[in-house]
DNA sequence: CACTAATTTCAACGAGCGTTGAATACTAGT
DNA sequence: ACTAGTATTCAACGCTCGTTGAAATTAGTG
């Protein structure tokens, strides 16, 4: 489970994230939290503003450990080219890779967030204004340097070209088990090697399509 | 708004949908969607069994319909290839395409049903396995004709291959603005036109890179 | 030790929840 | 006009919800 620090802040944040993950925003109540996390129930209160604040703290919490890796993924990348431009599939790689590699090494830690970001990156309401807020900065500096990589590319086929990725990526780190019940046991969707070698192949060959056309 | 019969029942059906897609299973009450049916409460417990059957009747009835239309534009392509198989891109653009022009079309009344599938293909548990059983037969059947557009392919190359295409679609007819957003406006995501240009392009090619590597 | 501030407990608030049963109105078919 | 079945209204059930205020405990500092 995730506790490195288990101060009972921590302890709600953990709850919290697990059980948002699992039944969405309300389909939790504030007593299951604090149940989960071993807490009287006014302790919420005391910690977090409200329970949509504790929300945006699950939130928050991982996001910015999250943007602190893609963006060095993506510098690295950059210093083995000082001279020409890194290639699509290397940038989207720096993307999507740190975040195989997290559920791949730290599976409990990071599972039940990658499930929480699925549900709120395909919702048009609050979550996804969530999304923009913590996570658009980062995705533009990605822009930034995939224009690089395609300078001819398209303005409007970059931006739907990243947010076909976005849906791609949502979905596979959810793990929601569809593709093991589709392909009869034959995919398992916790299986982060296959995905590494699938996915930002896949979606560098969708961008250079689209923006070499 | 979406009510070519206007009986009670379908007064509701409409109700819920739109709520449903909105602020999801938990995120609405009964008493909410019987009040914009205008219609009394206890009159969803007599049409419907529960508000969970409510919440399947409304995923069922225009799974149907999407399955139909989407079965046909399969085999009209196919029939277009008497002697060999038709290209990926005709597969998948079968497979999306019919979305698209319904979208298009009938905007307000399929709008709300998207967000609601992005929602619940996207979650791991009940609604997942909604999916499922609505969507899957004729996902197999696409995954046959593909098999056979792609003849070398791995299948677990061709499953993933699915999964990212599944993930991309359900974003995008979720219309979730967030494109708007990243993009500063230029890129609006209820452009049907656009994403009829991009979307089986970009996924064909991705399926094509990976199967052929 | 005494004093203060941070943390935790306890009890409760009004409101809304999903669901039900019994009574009433409406609609067809004889 | 009478009846059988369908559709709708009304009132209520026990339960859980998010949130709060005040009291009790613990931890930190001089």
């Amino acid at each position: 489970m995730a506790d490195d620090n288990n101060s009972t802040r921590d302890r709600i944040l953990d709850a919290a994230e697990e059980l948002f993950a699992h039944r969405g925003f309300d389909g939790v109540s504030v007593r299951q939290i604090m149940s989960k996390a071993e807490a009287d129930v006014s302790l919420a209160y005391y910690h977090f503003k409200s329970k949509r604040d504790l929300f945006e703290q699950v939130m928050l919490r991982r996001a910015e450990i999250l943007n602190d890796i893609r963006l060095k993924a993506l510098e690295v990348v950059e210093e083995h080219h000082p001279d020409d431009a890194p290639s699509v599939e290397e940038i989207i790689g720096a993307f999507v890779n740190p975040l195989i590699e997290l559920l791949a090494r730290e599976h409990d830690e990071w599972s039940h967030y990658f499930q929480l970001i699925a549900q709120i990156n395909n919702s048009a309401d609050w979550g996804g204004e969530l999304m923009t807020r913590y996570f658009d900065p980062l995705v533009k500096r990605f822009l930034e340097a995939l224009r690089k990589a395609l300078p001819e590319c398209d303005e409007v086929d970059l931006f739907w070209s990243y947010h076909f990725l976005s849906g791609a990526l949502t979905l596979t780190f959810a793990e929601t088990g569809r593709i093991d019940n589709l392909s009869d046991g034959v995919v398992k969707s916790s299986d982060m090697a296959e995905i590494h070698e699938r996915m930002a192949p896949f979606l560098a060959a969708g961008f250079e399509h689209l923006c070499r056309k």
